[in-house]
DNA sequence: CATGATTACTAAAGAATGTGGATAAAGACA
DNA sequence: TGTCTTTATCCACATTCTTTAGTAATCATG
């Protein structure tokens, strides 16, 4: 439902859409401004001066004249605040702190101690968030909040673990209450997937689409969807299932009870399994999300990157799959960009992508109408822990609508 | 990119949330309407004044008491405007005349006379509006517009027929502007499926959630998103393709170039093919769109809906294709409803929905967290036509966000 | 039947916002 | 030096929603 709107709110909004634009270029002029946001120049002048007086906006030099007065140009101050990401992932833990841009100024990476329980596992997380401002050399005062990305369903609003599936013994784990009394800090919870989505488009600016999808290959395959420039969750938060897309009718048995979903063919276990046979292997017993599975998908993708026969045959096969789940979903969403993203894809992304933009290109119902751009994820493998950053920063600073968004 | 936002419309906003607020209940009181939009009751009451002078609300007695003054209750002045919708099928050409609720009024239909080319039909349609208006004895300063819908691609803005596939001999024709000039109405032009799926929205009220698929049954197999309360055709205005899911890798060969859509199992020909190929005839060679075409497939509807084997089989077999589609889309798009409509479901509609209410509550990835509800349109055969008047009711009264909405 | 509590609605003043027109400042150009 | 263009701001004004307070209708209760 709908929700009314007021006047703070009205204020609110178009100052998030003049700090969006700011955060969107380079540097840029008030005038400038008001040409793409739609505001008379007055109005500019004044919320300008109201992000001056924030410190979220720095004036940076003069404009090289175009006839008359020279433009004082604007830049964002992305030394003005900062934002810590946190992913757990069942293999490994990634933290990062982010400026206002969405830019990665600190990185840690560790094991995730999954196995010592959630209590231990929370306060270790606790002091290595306070270990990683402090280190980063960021004004405490500075940092607006902590960003978490768990794999699967999570409880954004009650900020609960609801059922992790590849982090055992983690059920229903009031992690956004904890880290928020162990911090002092406001904390924000989602999927890694979703989370990976709006750090893409934060971290984006002008380079990212305002609809967009965005496939992210971690343990599965998830995804996010970006549409009409604000992310779309769906109704149970639960908009983005790409791995469940069925690529394969009657194909290979799923863990979400059907058959033929595109992560069975792509996931790494998948991946691990096709190269195993292909060489006449047994296919190796590897847990889900083990440190061993990351270490042998690895392998792999590093063999396919370099021309190996066969992985290249496994990774081509799995990329083909891709093409077919990528044409259906342009032809039920008719977005200009797909984004892939996620450790998943390092070392086989230009794969993917070529397979990807060629099917795109040639199979869609509306490919005369629109290309739809295929494209890496600027974040790289640690776009879940941007992402994750980047909620805080979303949360804060985008223009939004009334009401409950998506 | 976004727009700014201005005062005036803010209030146009709040004003048509409150419309919509109403227009979703039989009655309503300003009390539960300032609950139900956020807004302050004094500004309720401001609003509803505005609405009232303006004639679109009336007083409508008062509710029985809770306690203390009783409510002065509100409802819809659905006479207080009406719209006219036009449907230009390859076989039929479908007027109705609405009332501001979605309501039919008058409805007539006969056959398109296409073979006559563009110039003759446009000018046939504008007396068949000016009879229709007349018939309704609905006052002509009360008509708000006319909307159009039509198969295949078009482009809204420019008010042209770009390449309908199922209408010869209709290039880039200049509808909006010869219908506008002919009857002195604004002319809203989309494709059918486009506006069935407003239809459904604004006739369905409260019965029809935000976020909800609708899957057009026509000569093609088209479909609409609501998404976050508002209409999404995506980037080209190509979102919806739902005919061209593949539902089968390698399968049939598709018009589109493509093999195993959804489409090439479901479209009236296919049904057609697959009946007489099932009873050991040769596939009739029908004209795609042609009156023959859709008598021959009543025949096969009507059949399987008596409980004739042969077409019975046919027809789950297509249902069940059917439901794979709906699982890929629900694992997409996380909606809590698919409506299934257009001429092509009359008779199996109740086949195809328990097919497919079947499928979604026992394959989606996220089926625990969510039920998907599967209904067929309350807008019946004439979805487009009800729809394409919804999309002038629409334009002129739905909520808007600033910015060029999807 | 008077009183007070409850619910529904409205009037008037106040605060926040964007708009439009005028003004000021800085530089380009003749 | 003077005029024009571009850029940015100042001030009066209109519009919106909110707050505060007040009116109106109904019910419960003694």
């Amino acid at each position: 439902m709908l929700t009314g709107t007021n006047l703070l709110w009205l204020g609110d909004f178009n100052q998030s859409l003049v700090l969006n634009e700011i955060r969107s270029k380079e540097s840029i002029s008030r005038v400038e401004l008001a040409e793409r946001t739609g505001l008379t120049a007055q109005t500019v002048s004044n919320i300008v001066r109201r992000l001056l007086d924030a410190g979220l906006v720095l004036e940076a030099g003069r404009r090289s004249s175009r006839g008359g007065k020279r433009a004082t140009m604007l830049r964002l101050n992305a030394e003005s605040c900062y934002a810590v990401g946190l992913h757990i992932d069942p293999a490994r833990t990634t933290l990062v702190v982010t400026d206002l841009r969405g830019r990665v100024v600190t990185r840690v990476s560790r094991r995730t101690p999954a196995a010592r329980g959630p209590g231990r596992v929370i306060g270790a997380l606790v002091r290595a968030v306070h270990q990683i401002v402090e280190r980063s050399g960021v004004p405490a005062d500075r940092v607006l909040g902590i960003g978490v990305a768990t794999p699967g369903p999570i409880d954004p609003g009650g900020g609960l673990v609801v059922e992790p599936p590849n982090l055992p013994g983690w059920h229903s784990v009031p992690l956004r209450e904890s880290l928020e009394s162990g911090t002092g800090l406001p904390v924000v919870l989602d999927n890694d997937a979703t989370a990976a989505t709006i750090g893409e488009r934060w971290a984006g600016g002008e380079a990212r689409s305002a609809d967009m999808a965005f496939l992210y290959f971690g343990t599965g395959i998830g995804g996010g969807l970006v549409l009409g420039g604000r992310p779309y969750r769906g109704i149970s938060k639960n908009a983005g299932e790409f791995g469940h897309i069925t690529v394969v009718v009657g194909g290979r048995e799923c863990r979400c009870g059907n058959r033929g979903c595109l992560e069975t063919y792509l996931s790494p276990h998948a991946i691990i399994d096709d190269a195993a046979r292909r060489r006449g292997e047994e296919p190796p017993r590897l847990p889900r999300g083990s440190a061993a599975t990351v270490e042998y998908y690895g392998r792999v993708c590093r063999a396919a990157a370099a021309g190996e026969e066969d992985a290249l045959a496994v990774i081509e096969a799995a990329a083909d799959h891709l093409g077919h789940a990528v044409v259906t979903l342009t032809n039920i969403l008719d977005v200009p960009m797909v984004v892939l993203g996620g450790w998943g894809i390092s070392g086989i992304g230009d794969l993917y992508r070529r397979a990807v933009t060629e099917a795109a290109a040639t199979q869609p119902i509306a490919r005369a109408m629109r290309k739809t751009r295929v494209e890496l994820s600027i974040t790289g493998d640690d776009a879940a822990a941007v992402g994750a950053a980047s909620m805080v920063l979303h949360t804060t600073y985008a223009p939004r609508f009334g009401g409950p968004a998506g």
